[in-house]
DNA sequence: GCTTTTTGTTACTCCTTTGTGACGGTCAGA
DNA sequence: TCTGACCGTCACAAAGGAGTAACAAAAAGC
């Protein structure tokens, strides 16, 4: 989960903020001076920092720039200093971004993600059913709970397929076109391909559950039944 | 340098916005409306889009999702609209930046320096995940608590494109252009120098836990898992 | 100019991936 | 019951990817 610091020394606004990011989803970590907040950037890694400007022991700028100096972490300054000196300085200072307050609780959060985006890159892409998640990038399955399994190119791309179309059969034909692309392939090598993913990741290989055979028709993907 | 396009049908503000975006020491290109702003996003390849949202043709809105579908290119919104409504909106439509008119020339450059050196990634001096860091410009990687560590110029390149990636795989063709540029070199090289920086970095160079490889695809860098 | 470092090249090995043929079981229809 | 289509299973071999190592060429430092 992404975990936020929130630095303020009003106790009773960093409360409200943090209930706000809560419920956004996100893990919230206080700190309430700046030296404070040096150290919880030390102890918790945040992944984001909400930064006031004005604090006791050291101001926000000056944390800002000390974070910086070690760290790439986005930094949001929140504040209500609002002339071009002070936005400009704290931009320069390294933060990603300045928003004044009084604030929109909705916007707050839509910026704070909109920063989140840019600096942990996108998140991979991650297909699942149920139990079952295939990595595409990293050609692995996983069950929940289980060691990753690694697949090979064919494989992995059989089983995107089959993910994509949970609960529907998928034609040889079509299978073979996602897998080997307009080129195609023999039908035997479906059958050998479904052989050795069947393998890798059923359960019990030598009765299918996951993969169904539809006779004359093709395969489907079952929706793995034990699902949180 | 950076080039980035201004997209506004109001043509007064558009040229100061133009003069001063110049001054500043970007290059500029302007479009009036939403078809030519595609046109010349096409076109001209900017490196960061200021996008006014109410625009003959097509509002800026659909400018941003229609580009974001196909690019990841850093925008900015600047308009009259300022309703929470607008921005969150305009935010989860994929806009990095929200700014309303009127603006500070002064504060605008500021803003946009800031999303860029996140999209662009400012030539960061010290790029770090979990306990690992690398100095780009004293070439030296570092183990958190260990020595530093020598990186060979090739070494350096590649050990940045790694860590500008954490988590995701990078073919080997990209990281041949990230690493030898545009001309290229064989696959080969690149075999031999994930070799050379695996046994300076690894922990343990026979089994590699921080540089993964995937088999017909590329490599990752796995994000260790850094011990408080 | 000489030494050291860095980079490119080649060769060898191991192992994975994939295609292929073969064999047997099941089931519907003649 | 026989037959043929379909499917699961297995073993084998070709091809190629990737790790390793040693050596040569090029560049950098003194």
């Amino acid at each position: 989960m992404t975990k936020i610091l929130i630095v303020d020394d009003d106790l009773a606004l960093a409360d409200v903020l943090a209930f706000t990011l809560r419920r956004s989803g996100f893990e919230v970590v206080l700190a309430h001076d700046g030296r404070e907040a040096l150290e919880q950037y030390d102890r918790e890694h945040p992944d984001l920092i909400v930064l006031d400007w004005t604090l006791p022991h050291m101001d926000g700028l000056s944390v800002c720039s000390k974070v910086r100096a070690e760290s790439n972490v986005p930094i949001v300054m929140l504040t209500v200093r609002y002339s071009d000196d002070d936005v400009v300085a704290a931009l320069e200072a390294g933060a990603d971004e300045y928003i004044t307050k009084p604030f929109s609780p909705r916007q707050l959060v839509a910026r704070l993600q909109a920063v989140l985006r840019r600096a942990i890159g996108e998140p991979q892409e991650i297909l699942s059913a149920g139990a079952l998640t295939l990595d595409v990038e990293r050609r692995q399955a996983n069950w929940k709970g289980g060691s990753p399994i690694h697949l090979t190119p064919l494989e992995t791309r059989l089983l995107q397929a089959l993910l994509q179309n949970v609960g529907h059969v998928l034609s040889v034909e079509s299978l073979i076109v996602c897998v080997w692309g307009p080129e195609g392939a023999t039908s035997d090598m479906l059958k050998q391909l479904i052989y050795r993913l069947r393998r890798k990741i059923e359960p019990d290989p030598a009765a299918p559950t996951l993969i169904n055979t539809i006779p004359f028709a093709g395969y489907v993907l079952n929706l793995p039944a034990d699902s949180p």
